[in-house]
DNA sequence: ATGACTATCTATAAGCT
DNA sequence: TAGCTTATAGATAGTCA
């Protein structure tokens, strides 16, 4: 009875899988619901079962609108200073932006400029190191990056395992 | 001490506002990772901060190929509540942000895909990064990646404290 | 599937450092 | 600013109806 410590892998019970799924579902919309209300953010949630029956959640504002916003965040850019997909366009917009600085007379306008797209570049790079970070996770990954995160895992099991030794 | 009833509704003190978001945050993707894996299912999880940070998570699938799915579904089938107006579009740009990706090379397995996916993600930051120290050669990029390094290891730890439990 | 029950496990608000 | 601890509210696996 109670609840025993479950392994965190696929049941492999249909049955229990099944209900798991189910109230777990419930459990997860309510936290989502929970954060939204608590700290006033947007969140949306999406969630297929095994069926393909489909189970969303938002909270603030609809699930469409939060999608547009992640959407448009990486790739697309409203304004006409920006648009960087690739290096190409990056050095494109960056050759842009110098002719702007030479033809223009007035070097605080140009400052200005700067500093809007800077600000911009930085939500992006933001933007990009939370998308590196989800896709390191759980994933294989290049080589480079794989030994920076065992030596990482390996230092952590040590520690844990020097602390477990004390107590 | 220990956790009193909390009202739902809005925090009103903002330091403890984003605590909690940072808690529960966390509460909120280990969820969802449990609920895909236990259960495996697609799930899609997409949170913005009050700042605009962006935070998400998928299980088994990357977010964009939930989304595609979701929005890719009969509109009936989207719920009660949801309807994609702006659908060609999204999907439109949730086909660009695959299309980047295959386009490079001829990707077969989802090894090369994800592997082509954050290195092509690296490339971006590092051409941004070297974007923004031309304009700005003081920016706290190193504060950033640390704060990116602290989050990485908070989850990994809070994996090896699972995993110390499971022994 | 859906809904209690209940014994445990988990999440987390405050407090503390 | 940030962790770490602690005590309690909340989530849930197994079970039965």
């Amino acid at each position: 009875m109670g609840k025993p410590k479950l392994a965190m892998k696929k049941i492999e019970n249909k049955d229990a899988r099944h209900v798991a799924f189910s109230k777990r579902r419930q459990g997860l919309i309510k936290k989502a619901y929970e954060i939204s209300t608590l700290c006033d953010v947007d969140v949306a949630l999406i969630v297929f079962s095994s069926s393909g029956t489909l189970y969303t959640f938002s909270g603030r504002n609809r699930v469409e609108d939060v999608l547009t916003r992640f959407v448009d965040l990486p790739v697309k850019e409203q304004g006409p200073s920006i648009a960087i997909h690739n290096k190409q366009d990056l050095l494109a917009t960056l050759a842009n932006l110098k002719n702007e600085e030479l033809q223009a007379n007035n070097i605080t306008n140009s400052e200005e400029l700067i500093t809007e797209e800077v600000s911009k570049c930085q939500d992006r790079l933001e933007t990009m190191r939370r998308y590196l970070s989800f896709f390191n996770k759980d994933q294989p990954i290049n080589s480079h990056l794989l030994d920076e995160r065992r030596n990482c895992i390996n230092e952590m099991i040590w520690r844990v395992r020097e602390r477990k030794v004390n107590l």
